[in-house]
DNA sequence: TATTTTAATGTTATCGGTAACATAAAAATA
DNA sequence: TATTTTTATGTTACCGATAACATTAAAATA
């Protein structure tokens, strides 16, 4: 700001070399005399040279940063999920030596394309988006530019995708509670405009079946991802005289609500009715009774979604890319049972 | 990828003008007549025109991008603590079109001066940085170059930065605790290479000073901003035979560590102890008993924090630049009269 | 020693925009 | 009508790097 920023050639006029040579230097191209290097380097140092990241993008024709576009929801926009596939991410665009940028976005509200924009705005090299929503369009348009892209928590055959393996969560969550002797189970599902809440519902359904269980529609209730729409929705299921014996809620925030409105009813947890939630976030543990839930390795799926982006961008893979991590029953205080 | 993107020549053939009046356009001048404007929209509709932001940025010699350092710790690296600051920010930089990228650091660890490659690489036209240690003399380089910075988290009058009022928050604890009949606090210092935690510490002495309460070095611990080390160091307090009535710990998750120890000790909180917190994380209202804590408004600063950036930035303001915002103590279930 | 290969450096053009200045045509004023 | 001002557009140079090709000097080989 102050004193203008020194660039290649005031180091070679100082050192007497062409441009070229110092670029060489800086760009590690290791075809500089020894005795030159040290004289380039010397006098970068001294008069406290930085290489201009802009003027190298513009002139490589790659940015060496990626984009992150994150959905703007519930608490403010990040809430610890996000930022564990944030950390992820982080972790390995580190190591490889490329930046990060942060897109927050409402994907409801939206309307423009600014994953087209961004994409051919030459800010990144590939973007990975997080949540985005089933029925958007946009993404075609990336697939269609064939620009490097990664879906992270939406699985969609036709689109390059990172997701927990959903299915495999939901069972692992009916058959613990059919285990210990659960023969009545509800679901609360989330918005059925995430494929999350869609393969979870749908795993629900196929485990009830092929354990022979009792499926009740009046037992499947919408929460929409939210603890509050959870709650709310829990009232109608919570009236029936046949009340389920447990309660799989399509992620913790909900089995919180849920169990606010069973503890409010006077009935216990998991005495009453266990409840089993999905993704342990950090509350998860932290509430009385600790929450049964399904654990899902979120900073790994960032790992594995900068990896596989990064690998698209160098074209060591092509498309299409689909990837599911592995999810873990972990089983606390929440279930127990029935009476 | 696929296809090369088109540029503003491209536009500026089909359309037959010059290059320069295509810019024009994009660049909003609002000097292009009519005709050609629309002209030239139509063509870039039809060829997918986007402009190429890295181009525009070498030439402005601004980005229309800030960057911000991210402390690399606990959790991963994001606590919903800092998740806050970030959706603060996001919302002022989108307001004002501008782009974020993300620095995760570890503060101790990274000895080279990223903070100065960074202001000097072109990509941000300034920085903003959570959490910043004490004797982290790299933010002098910034100053140096009179680059445009913010400080979050870290009150030193020789810098720019945006701070909770650390000063107030703790006498709002003590003051609270105070009036509820206490007359021995403890207090749980976090780690003291960060200014929150000086701040809160001198602030809490100050404060018995005033109530002319006993100050006592024992009731003294450190905690290091850990709920672990918050509860090994609670064992060694909670021996004593003259055990305080009241512990104030300088971040909630320590007021966590600390509520366990005294669980296990078979006594309870707040009916033997109470407890508070500061922060106000989310966790704090879920756990049982919920915690009484200094609420601090996280998204205003970063709201502030990017507001003043941009004003820097843009000139409009000039250093120093020193903000407290206000904090409010939250009284929840963890503190009572002492028996 | 003559010739080929390799290593070190230089030259030119370009990446895709924009600033600053120049110019021509149209509109406003004298 | 002549002159000045405004509006619309064009020209040239530059932002700070790198790719691709060219050149020279030194080392290796014949």
């Amino acid at each position: 700001m102050a004193s203008n920023k020194p660039t290649l050639q005031d180091i070679a006029d100082k050192a007497k070399v062409s441009r070229m040579t110092v670029s060489r230097v800086f760009s590690e191209k290791n075809n500089v005399s020894k005795e030159t290097t040290e004289k380039i380097k010397k006098i970068a140092k001294k008069i406290g040279y930085h290489p201009n990241l802009i003027a190298r993008s513009l002139s490589n024709r790659k940015s060496k940063t990626i984009g992150v576009f994150v959905p703007k929801t519930r608490h403010l926009f990040l809430d610890i999920y996000i930022t564990q596939i944030l950390s992820g991410i982080s972790d390995v665009t580190q190591e490889f030596d490329y930046s990060l940028m942060l897109f927050p976005i409402d994907y409801k509200k939206e309307k423009s394309d600014l994953y087209l924009s961004i994409a051919m705005s030459h800010l990144v090299d590939g973007i990975i988006l997080i949540k985005t929503k089933v029925n958007d369009k946009r993404i075609d348009n990336l697939k269609a530019i064939n620009f490097p892209y990664i879906l992270v928590n939406h699985r969609n055959n036709s689109y390059n995708f990172v997701d927990a393996n959903n299915v495999k969560g939901a069972k692992l969550a009916v058959q613990h509670l059919h285990n210990l002797g659960h023969r009545k189970i509800a679901f609360v599902s989330g918005s059925l405009d995430e494929t999350n809440a869609i393969d979870r519902l749908n795993s629900y359904k196929n485990t009830l079946k092929s354990l022979k269980l009792l499926l009740k529609k009046e037992w499947i209730i919408n929460g929409e991802f939210s603890k509050e729409k959870a709650y709310e929705a829990s009232k109608e299921l919570l009236k029936s005289k046949n009340l389920p014996t447990a309660i799989f809620c399509s992620d913790d925030y909900m089995a919180i609500g849920v169990m606010e409105r069973i503890w409010e009813m006077g009935l216990s947890v998991p005495n009453d009715i266990s409840i089993v939630g999905f993704d342990d976030i950090e509350i998860a543990s932290y509430i009385k009774p600790s929450l049964t839930t399904v654990h899902q390795h979120m900073s790994k799926i960032g790992e594995k979604s900068a990896q596989l982006l990064l690998d698209l961008i160098n074209k060591k893979i092509k498309p299409p890319i689909h990837e599911f991590l592995n999810v873990e029953l972990v089983d606390r205080a929440s279930t127990s049972r029935p009476k």
